[in-house]
DNA sequence: TCTACCCATCAACATTTCTTGATCGAGGAG
DNA sequence: CTCCTCGATCAAGAAATGTTGATGGGTAGA
């Protein structure tokens, strides 16, 4: 059937990778408000420009966030349901229904 | 009010690091299905004993699978309610609702 | 007891990721 | 046009992460 299963880890990795630093959750939970520019940020996370801008990079190449350019500011917002779909690959990755805990009963590596 | 958001966020970067290797999230696809010793992983997926214990270590430190020892073999298996909380700290990220997308007209930063 | 097997851990190395400071282009203001 | 601000990008270095092969502990079977 249909969507590869090694393309589906592949987009896994590169979406929860966006999510595993505390610098990059914090510019998520920023943007949980609405869209800011980088100056924002740059106040609210004390946080160097370039450090923001390298951050910002990994969440917009990994399809978390997107920006806007108007005049000489660039705002950055949330892409809707970005994180819906973190959380169905987490769904995905749930243990089966019906699944019994224990394998078997018998020698592991026969 | 309680929680903690700093002791939050190191949680939520710990669990999606977990989740951010290509081995991590094969090892969690076999144990989907219910629990596995290392060398039913090192079969299935071809990797080196050290490798999956490695990463095993990961997923373990991260409270996402657990093992249980019996005889020479260890079995792993998918801690229940781990990925429900992952899918939980997704939710937590999600745009507020009711937020305008663009916060507002006036210059950005003063 | 001796041997074989499972697997955690370690050291060494390779690779990736993050941080910092510098540079540069684009846009406005004067 | 000139100057200034915002922010992307780069290079260099530091730190974290993943891989490999070796070692050793614990357990089972002969």
């Amino acid at each position: 059937m249909a969507t590869d299963t090694v393309t589906d880890r592949e987009r896994a990795v590169a979406l929860f990778h966006a999510l595993s630093d505390p610098t990059r959750l914090a510019i998520i939970e920023m943007l949980r408000g609405g869209e800011r520019c980088v100056c924002d940020l740059q106040d609210a996370l004390d946080a160097a420009q370039s450090r923001l801008s390298f951050h910002l990079k990994v969440l917009r190449d990994a399809g978390v966030v997107s920006d806007r350019r108007e005049g000489r500011w660039s705002y950055h917002r949330i892409v809707p349901g970005a994180l819906e779909e973190v959380r169905e690959l987490a769904l995905a990755l749930q243990p089966r229904e019906g699944t019994l805990p224990i394998v078997s009963g018998g020698s592991c590596c026969r």
